[in-house]
DNA sequence: GATGAAGCGGAGAGACTCTCCGCTTGAGGT
DNA sequence: ACCTCAAGCGGAGAGTCTCTCCGCTTCATC
């Protein structure tokens, strides 16, 4: 998923490494903003800076990793949820997944979302990621029968999307309201 | 308009670097990306670090001033449009004034307010002077029966909104169009 | 003009990003 | 098992940026 170069795999170790100091920056932005020093991800992931450099030549390919990663974390809930759940609970649960998501690191993924901007290509990958994520969830729902016919993956899309924003000024109790009526509404009636 | 304390009124010399110094960085900005060095625009400006930093404590006040100008400029010009133009004409000059600033100034933008956002009573502020700018060209239009009666000025901001982010992917031509088709649709029938 | 307060400039402290290079370690060959 | 060497590592330090401090200058007032 990350790798280089297929041509020659990473070295083990280096692998180690370049996995460590993605989840150890996802846990500081998140904890800290986006603002903490890469030197202190080097410190807090046990590598030396050079490490961290090789890498990710600057500060910002660091941000685009992480981002790319939590996108593709979000991504990948989808197909995993299909395995467990039937698809139209699947469905629900990821939906509401997104929603948590985009309460929790508006903040945080705003800021990414406008260092990564400049260079968008990675911003088009994750677009197309999550897209495809969320066709083939509504798919399999839709297959079963238990959603509606005329609902596209964009649209959960974008319900996340709306949900989390309107949530994010309401209360707890609000949101699930919120989510409940629009889960209501993509059932078929 | 951007006053500090109006019990004692800034000293004449005080308040000439403070304006200069907002009009260059506004210009650096737009010229080389918000990542602009703080002492560069001091030197700029023709002022020693130590003036910059007294009148922007932080780095973040000046993004934020020069925003607030920003929309502040944007939000004037809907005045100054209904002293100099008919109502209708105002509001369609207004528009594509706001169109032409989205687009041209849409990365920039999305940076200054995610640096902005998280110590969001600017972004309030903005807002709102936006949108009172916004309601007054809109009812003032609305009073001579050029536009539709039921349009409200967050549409209009709306409108100009989408029609920027639509049209910055688009060619001129197109954008003219697009603003042609919404201003149509804006008059009455 | 004289005087005090408000404001100025720029040297420099501290912090951050990124580079460089000698040392270490993993992986393939024997 | 051991050898070899390219791949990878660490961290000192160069260069840059933000922000502070304080002696000097300028404005406003009398």
């Amino acid at each position: 998923m990350v790798t280089a170069d297929p041509a020659r795999p990473m070295r083990a170790d280096a692998r180690r490494n370049y996995e460590r100091i993605v989840a150890v920056a996802k846990e500081a932005f998140t904890a800290d903003g986006v603002d903490v020093p890469a030197d202190d991800i080097a410190k807090r992931a046990g590598v030396g800076a050079g490490t961290l450099y090789r890498h990710f030549p600057t500060r910002d390919k660091l941000i685009e990793a992480v981002y790319r990663d939590e996108i593709d974390g979000l991504a990948q809930q989808a197909y995993d949820l299909l395995e467990e759940l039937p698809p139209g609970e699947a469905l629900e649960t990821w939906l509401a997944t997104h929603v948590v998501y985009v309460v929790e690191k508006h903040g945080l993924a705003m800021t990414l979302k406008a260092s990564v901007d400049a260079g968008s290509e990675v911003f088009g990958w994750c677009q197309s990621r999550l897209r495809a994520a969320s066709d083939t969830i509504v798919k399999a729902a839709q297959d079963e029968g238990v959603i509606r016919a005329d609902v596209t993956g964009t649209d959960i899309l974008r319900l996340g999307h709306g949900l989390g924003s309107a949530a994010s000024k309401a209360s707890g109790e609000d949101t699930k309201r919120l989510l409940a009526i629009v889960l209501d509404g993509l059932r078929v009636s």
